[in-house]
DNA sequence: GGGGACATGTAATTGGTTACATGATTAC
DNA sequence: GTAATCATGTAACCAATTACATGTCCCC
């Protein structure tokens, strides 16, 4: 979490609720997060010395900027180069369709086109994000943006595989 | 949690050793659990009248075989039934890629490439339990199965594709 | 003057992991 | 005899969510 923080502040300077806005725009398909871990975490943060806090009056807006420091954007690069957990994804869907034996046909039909609708209402969000910050950030942020929308596509396309697969079954046995 | 305990007692009488077992060959890439959430759930279940179970000896070693009662069983559908929270995938390599711009470029390439080894590897150790459980399963468990094996292409794919463009493109800026 | 966006934070709780503690059986 | 596997559990800890609590500015 502390490195998501720093990451997004390695962008720019910015208070708490931005990081949120932000964490909800370009990566809450893969990562997400509350103001309940966020301030906090700045807080441990700035006590730390990775990130500084400075307390400004906006337009009678009394707010915190933060900005990383030096020591944060090292530790930003050093959690960068370290090796991720071997892929850990959490994918509650699925693990319904692995037990979904216990369902009649039907109802298991019903539910991957359900999921299949929220996947569409997803990429069409995702869209959105597009085509507001396509232009407006580098490369990097665009790779994973692309992921979203091939992951997505890709998913739908399985999923309506995996529907004309169920009709020609009968059933999960 | 306890609703994927009762998904798998839902297959079968078992141990909590045994679950673990399952879990970590079959929902391993969307689903993990440790014994420090396994045991507790398990009693939670017990004392909750959803799961029942039975101290046996079997060749002098005493084990704890759990079984689903009625309760559970209705249970277990009740959460099959009830609505996924809309997708939610946490994919620490991915936020990782996203912040990556602060890295030079031939050490985001040498990420990408390590990430598409993991996942070959995954590829592998999936295959594997393929064979073993082809055939002894049903095909809900299958389509699963399938699904984690067509993901994994599709991933490598996107991956080397990625590191295409990459050796095209000057960085992340 | 009221609703929505801006803005910051805490407290209680949940849900889980890691590490510990223990001990039997089986196969080499 | 010793390592791997079978087997059960607890305690300390951690990370994060939810709900709460508070207040301002801006536009209608």
């Amino acid at each position: 979490m502390d490195s998501v923080i720093l990451g997004f502040l390695g962008l720019g300077d910015m208070t708490g609720y931005e990081i949120k806005k932000r964490i909800g725009l370009s990566t809450r398909f893969f990562y997400n997060a509350s103001y309940g871990s966020i301030y906090p975490s700045l807080k441990r943060l700035t006590e730390k010395g990775s990130v500084k806090a400075d307390r400004v009056v906006e337009n009678g807006r009394a707010k915190v900027i933060y900005s990383i420091t030096d020591k944060g954007r090292q530790e930003l690069v050093d959690w960068l180069k370290s090796p991720a957990p071997s892929v850990h994804i959490r994918y509650e869907f699925l693990v319904k369709l692995f037990f979904s034996q216990h369902l009649p046909r039907d109802r298991r039909v019903e539910m991957v086109s359900q999921h299949i609708a929220e996947l569409q209402m997803g990429l069409e969000e995702l869209r959105k994000v597009e085509a507001e910050t396509r232009g407006r950030v580098d490369s990097c942020q665009l790779y994973t943006l692309n992921f979203g929308l091939d992951l997505i596509a890709f998913l739908v396309g399985w999923y309506e595989n995996l529907l004309e697969q169920m009709e020609e079954e009968h059933g999960c046995e």
